[in-house]
DNA sequence: ACCTGAACACCGTTCAAGT
DNA sequence: ACCTGAACACCGTTCAAGT
């Protein structure tokens, strides 16, 4: 029972091992929400994943609502956000395919930034890029809030929908398209059942690109 | 230790007390979500709550994830969705309005909604309401699953926010909100701190009446 | 200063036993 | 058929003790 994933060395820590860090610990905490999911990520195995004390931990973090919080940190950390062109369109879809490439790097904890209020001072950054992307496309300030925050809407329900989707939907498993195509044909519900085969797959590539052009018309249409 | 909010009579049932029953065991289970959190609701407590061993709740619900499941249903059941008059705007406001309606009168068991995949066969009734909305607006049929899916990502996005915002941010809450937008304008990022006043606050009617209006124009423009 | 071990007060769930 | 009690295998976290 000592072969387990990672360097689950246990008692005092090995001389010359790297000493437990915050970082450290986010680093272990990502790798095992993104293999296991966010709902069984413990302290005690990120501990043991660790090779230390589950006790250790409290050193670095005060709780494990402390930790999800540092890992939306994280996941917020690695968006690459470009400089605005002035091009709107462009702009949008540069800050829209960020957010998406980073939800598709860590599908699992992005579900936290998606969930958890993103009003901390960790999504200032995101928040400062889009305003800089609506300033310079001519947005007046008050109405720069409001096109935020509906562009965010619209990423997050997509991102949401994406992330939380198995792989069932991507395109691949298409007997498992098929069995839902006959029920939802059998569900009794006219449109549903017309609409089957749209109904039973989702090419999220597909569905991102046109919400995101309804966006992007929808912004334009109101920039005033 | 006996007096507890709701029945909480332990030991036997007390004779002429209501059954234990699927129903029953929702309808508490909804109950302590929206009066502790979804994350606090414990297969014990809902027990507690009725009375009752909680391994009795075992006879009735698989698990404490079927739980969660049934309360997702028992939301998107209390959808109240008009029928489709062909005016596009009309229409997708009444659902819209409908979706937000239950996000409102059930916030927190709402995030389960939300969260959770919508794919089940609780969800296939909003899905008919929706598409009967598109067809009757003269949506072709491929075209109308690509406006679900963004029309619904908008209100997935949106109702979070509002439902996970707490009280803080709806207006009331002032000091609150001064405090916020001192620390926006001394965040160090020109546009943030531009529209400080704007980022403060969020009036969660404004806000989604904007969306709601771009999502509108958006769906109009792409009805083909 | 940081790590540990034992302990506390919980969880969800299984299972054999009751009625 | 439905409910119960004891038990199992976990949790997060506190605290005093070690180094």
């Amino acid at each position: 029972m000592d072969t387990r994933t990672g360097p689950p060395r246990r008692g005092r820590p090995r001389r010359g091992q790297e000493p437990l860090s915050r970082r450290r610990i986010v680093d272990a905490a990502m790798a095992l929400a993104e293999a296991e999911g966010v709902e069984r990520l413990t302290m005690r195995g990120v501990a043991k994943h660790l090779g230390v004390d589950a006790m250790s931990l409290y050193n670095h973090v005060a709780s494990r609502d402390a930790l999800l919080d540092a890992i939306t940190e994280a996941v917020l950390a690695g968006l690459r956000l470009p400089a605005p062109s002035g091009d709107l369109e462009a702009d949008v879809r540069a800050v829209a395919g960020a957010f998406r490439s980073a939800a598709q790097q860590y599908p699992r904890c992005a579900t936290l930034v998606l969930t958890r209020q993103l009003g901390a001072p960790a999504a200032l950054g995101p928040t400062e890029a889009v305003l800089a992307v609506l300033d310079r496309a001519g947005f007046p300030p008050g109405r720069a809030v409001h096109a935020l925050r509906t562009a965010l809407a619209f990423l997050v329900g997509s991102l949401m929908r994406e992330v939380s989707a198995g792989p069932a939907f991507s395109g691949a498993d298409v007997e498992g398209a098929q069995q839902r195509e006959v029920e939802l044909r059998a569900s009794g519900l006219p449109h549903v059942a017309a609409a089957a085969p749209d109904l039973a797959v989702c090419d999220h590539d597909e569905e991102f690109e046109f919400g995101l052009a309804a966006l992007v018309a929808a912004l334009e249409a109101v920039r005033g």
